[in-house]
RNA sequence: UGGGGAGUAGCCAAGUGGUAAGGCACCGGUCUUUGGAACCGGCUAUCGAAGGUUCGAAUCCUUCCUCCCCAGCCA
């Protein structure tokens, strides 16, 4: 038995949720019984995803919650994969949610576990309930059974086959187990009360007849338990004190704990239940992020538009930001949707006191300064991170030709536009001062090029006479630039409730057309050359940027993983 | 109309009989070589409603209202 440690029930500076609460409660008593020379015990939990998709942010608020309440009292979280049901489940995904709680930052040590490593042990334990007479082989097919069970409102009826002998009831379910009845024809089910008002103990199903292969015991077994009878148990086994679940599963709960009671388990695990995470703009119900992987909405469960750990991962996201908001929506019963903005925020609150900055200019807008000498390169010393000194500073070659933001210009500007226009000076990062002094047009009439003129005295990018711009523009060397491709994302629906839709329609209406602009011929400056996948920056008033494994030799790849807030861009929504 | 839960600002969320924390969003302002960041201020909440108990109620009692979950051989 593990060492009883109180730990900290107390996360600096936030008072502790409800299930922190009852866990410290346990732990003082165990410490109590402890002293007083009892057994006492650490705190168990355990993170028990089904192997049927990817982990999304919804799993990383059970996960944080899980191995975060271990950590802080000194107790363990087992990894327990719920895999009963092998029609649903494969390999790939117990592999990638492995991977994904590694990223998040948590580690399971040696406690790795299967409910299928428990299908002998529960095996043993419904012939155990037979034998007492609390369970029972069922004959009734599905429809059966379903018009058995009775209703909300009224209830059920006993199935004629409820009173079974035990003898028969053992010899049968060997019999299930032994391969010699059909899928679906027979069910192994607990004898509880068919008129309880609590459905979930209407004679529950424990067992089913399945043949499909599992990705762990192959073909050994044909009939497979149900979540409800395996679940409990399992936790049982594994000696978790606190089953955390989902509030879906509070009516289960009274199921949970007569299996508990009945049954001969080493341990005697309590189930709580906690508010799931959602978020605006998104879905995270495994059937919809399936359907959009396999129907092609989504290029993969990686997609930077999708809600996995994986998505987020490719998108840009830290761990670090995805716990922060863990630890900022708090764990309580009331049914919320938390805004995306947070995310958002957490993310940007992580990054910006962390990534480097560098220049990249989307939309690129050729600038020839015309008193600036031909063939001169100067090389600057840019800040790496001005919310940080020790980051250092990088080379940026400057020069006759240049690139700036096509947005940065209006030849007929708005009042309020500090940027480009005829006539004005602007700041170029880290440069110069210049001066917008004409504007080259192409047949059509677009803007193809400016012609500015540079303040030579303004080198570094402040004037000997103290004036200053109001804009300070990024800017990327024509000769010296690197081209890359710039995959812009925005949120995947553009409805704040993507479940809300039109009559006949369904949430894939909500889907967001403009969801991934993809910009190619950006201009990057030079030392983003080496980028490797994975890396992220801030590209200076855009936003930041993450590096895609897409990138190959030549052909750099960036996801905008999020952008800065833009208050001209909020100003311009809100005056139109 | 059965059972199980939940209602505190636009969104989360503390609060556990002593006079409503905090975060996000939003709105101002200061500062700024990122229209970013930082900093300051605002957002002044009939605590779902109505009764009651109490010197005192978001917290206790009663009734009512609204929302969520449960009728898979899914989890």
């Amino acid at each position: 038995m593990d060492k009883v440690t109180a730990g900290d029930a107390k996360a600096p500076g936030r008072s502790p949720d409800f299930i922190r609460e009852i866990v410290a409660h346990d732990v003082g008593e165990a410490v109590a019984e402890a002293e007083k020379g009892g057994g006492g015990y650490a705190v168990r939990t355990r993170f028990p995803p089904e192997p049927n998709g990817y982990l999304h942010i919804g799993h990383a608020k059970s996960i944080c919650l899980n191995f975060g309440i271990a950590k802080e009292f000194g107790g363990r979280c087992n990894l327990r994969f719920d895999d009963t049901n092998p029609s649903k489940e494969e390999q790939e995904y117990v592999d990638s949610i492995m991977e994904d709680i590694r990223w998040l930052g948590w580690d399971w040590g040696e406690h790795r576990y299967f409910a299928s490593d428990y299908f002998g042990q529960l095996y043993d334990w419904a012939v155990h309930l037979i034998r007492e007479g609390k369970a029972y082989v069922c004959d009734l097919t599905s429809d059966e059974v379903r018009q058995y069970r009775g209703t909300l409102t009224e209830p059920g009826k006993a199935s004629p086959y409820r009173d079974r002998s035990v003898e028969e009831n053992l010899d049968l379910f060997a019999r299930m187990k032994g391969g010699e009845f059909p899928d679906g024809s027979r069910t192994l089910r607990a004898k509880i009360d068919m008129a309880h008002p609590n459905i979930s103990m209407r004679d529950p199903v424990l067992y089913r007849i399945l043949r499909a292969t599992h990705h762990r015991t192959g073909d050994d077994w044909c009939i497979y338990p149900m979540y409800d009878y395996a679940h409990g148990q399992s936790d049982a086994i594994e000696g978790i004190t606190h089953s955390i679940c989902t509030l879906e599963f509070e009516a289960h709960r009274p199921l949970y704990e007569w299996f508990i009671e009945n049954l001969p388990v080493p341990a005697r695990p309590r189930q709580y239940e906690f508010a799931r995470l959602n978020l605006t703009y998104t879905v995270l119900s495994k059937r919809k992020l399936l359907e959009l992987v396999s129907k092609g909405y989504v290029s993969g469960w990686d997609d930077p538009r999708m809600p996995t750990l994986a998505g987020f991962r490719r998108r840009g996201y830290t761990p670090e930001s995805i716990r922060a908001l863990c630890d900022k929506v708090g764990v309580a019963k009331t049914n919320s949707v938390v805004d995306l903005a947070l995310l958002e925020e957490c993310l940007r609150d992580d990054l910006n006191k962390r990534a480097l900055r560098r220049m990249a200019v989307l939309r690129p807008l050729k600038v020839v300064l015309e008193n600036y000498p031909e063939g001169q390169v100067e090389e600057f010393d840019l800040n790496n991170n001005p919310e940080d000194p020790s980051a250092g500073t990088r080379k940026v070659p400057f020069s006759k030709v240049l690139y700036v933001e096509r947005e940065d210009f209006m030849e007929d500007p708005p009042k309020k536009f500090f940027r480009l226009t005829p006539g004005r000076e602007v700041r170029l990062r880290g440069a110069y001062l210049v001066t917008c002094t004409g504007v080259v047009k192409d047949a059509s009439g677009e803007v193809a090029e400016l012609r500015c003129t540079v303040d030579l005295s303004t080198k570094g990018g402040t004037a000997p006479d103290g004036r200053s711009p109001k804009a300070t523009l990024h800017w990327v060397s024509a000769a010296h630039a690197v081209d890359a491709e710039l995959r812009l994302y925005d949120r995947l629906f553009r409805a704040e409730n993507p479940d809300k839709y039109p009559e006949g329609q369904d949430y894939k209406v909500n889907l967001n057309p403009e969801s991934l602009v993809t910009l190619t011929g950006c201009k990057l400056e030079p030392s983003l050359a080496g980028a490797k996948p994975g890396d992220r920056f801030q590209f200076e008033r855009q936003g930041y940027f993450c590096c895609d494994r897409d990138s190959k030799d030549g052909a750099t790849v960036f996801n905008r993983t999020v952008t800065l807030k833009d208050s001209w861009a909020r100003m311009q929504a809100r005056s139109r």
